[in-house]
DNA sequence: ATGGCAGAAGCATTCTGA
């Protein structure tokens, strides 16, 4: 089963390129991060057309998820709920859209797009600091009922300098500081994996590159798109891997889709021979 | 320290992103 996130940076002008990428992939469910797009103009039929179910969460202009899936989801939930910060009502967390989670056949799926921050000394970095306090308190809750989690999006943060195509250059600002990467741990605890670095432990593999001064030509990346999962499923992994190529389209989103191959055949047989659970055209 | 590049809104230029 494959399972990818990407971050399209507008799925109106990047359509054509993910329906390419989604007719050679063939994921089984895709999370899309900044879609900046209100949920009633989602160009949801390009994707029922490739049988793919599609559940969205967007606003105008900015921020924007969606989760594209061969398989219908289940308990559907915008935003933060059910844990104790998003309770205290913060406006912020309900106008900006940045978190879609569901189930699908007891793995719970929740896409994330994590603020980024602008800078340390901005009122922004405070708003970034408290979304993922935020998701920490989210997923104690999720924790409670014992569930599968794959946990996925774009965080704006590189876990370690390696992810990091010039760490000494960056060392210690947004995206690479510490504060940020105790905030990161602090939601994964010793509950959630980054999935990537079970295969992988080298520098040079990055999702995204600035638009600006040919970082993708010179190849001066980040990895800051991320797909964790329970420690329980590590065993179901087949594969995790970054695909680099679409960024090298014409008019690219500035971030690469991420993907992990997980075999779940065995946790849950039935579910996935029963024809009804799958989308019929 | 700053700008560079891109998208949306909306029609000149600003805001936001990373």
């Amino acid at each position: 089963m494959l399972i990818a996130t990407w971050n399209v940076n507008s799925i109106r002008t990047r359509l054509s390129q993910i329906i390419d990428w989604i007719n050679q992939v063939n994921p089984d469910i895709l999370c899309l991060q900044e879609t900046k797009v209100m949920d009633e103009s989602f160009p949801v039929e390009a994707f029922e057309e490739l049988g793919y179910y599609v559940e969205v969460y967007g606003q105008k202009s900015y921020n924007g998820v969606a989760i594209i899936s061969k398989i219908k989801a289940e308990n559907v939930k915008k935003g933060f709920y059910g844990c104790k910060d998003f309770d205290q009502n913060i406006e912020i967390f309900i106008n900006q859209k940045r978190l879609i989670s569901a189930d699908f056949n007891g793995i719970k799926i929740i896409n994330v797009y994590v603020p980024n921050g602008s800078s340390l000394n901005s009122d922004k970095f405070g708003y970034k600091i408290n979304w993922l306090n935020c998701l920490a308190s989210f997923l104690d809750e999720q924790d409670k009922k014992d569930e599968l989690i794959c946990l996925m999006g774009d965080f704006n943060i590189a876990p370690a300098n390696l992810d990091i195509h010039d760490p000494k250059k960056y060392e210690g600002g947004i995206m690479a500081s510490e504060i940020e990467r105790n905030a990161l741990n602090n939601v994964l605890k010793n509950r959630l994996i980054d999935s990537f670095r079970l295969f992988e432990k080298n520098t040079g593999h990055w999702s995204w590159w600035d638009y600006r001064n040919n970082a993708y030509e010179l190849n001066k990346g980040w990895r800051i798109d991320h797909i964790y999962i329970s420690k329980e499923l590590s065993s179901k992994l087949k594969s995790s891997v970054i695909d680099s190529s679409p960024r090298g389209n014409l008019r690219p989103s500035d971030h690469a889709p991420v993907m992990i191959d997980l075999n779940l055949k065995d946790i849950n047989e039935d579910f996935f021979e029963d024809e009804d659970n799958f989308f019929e055209i």
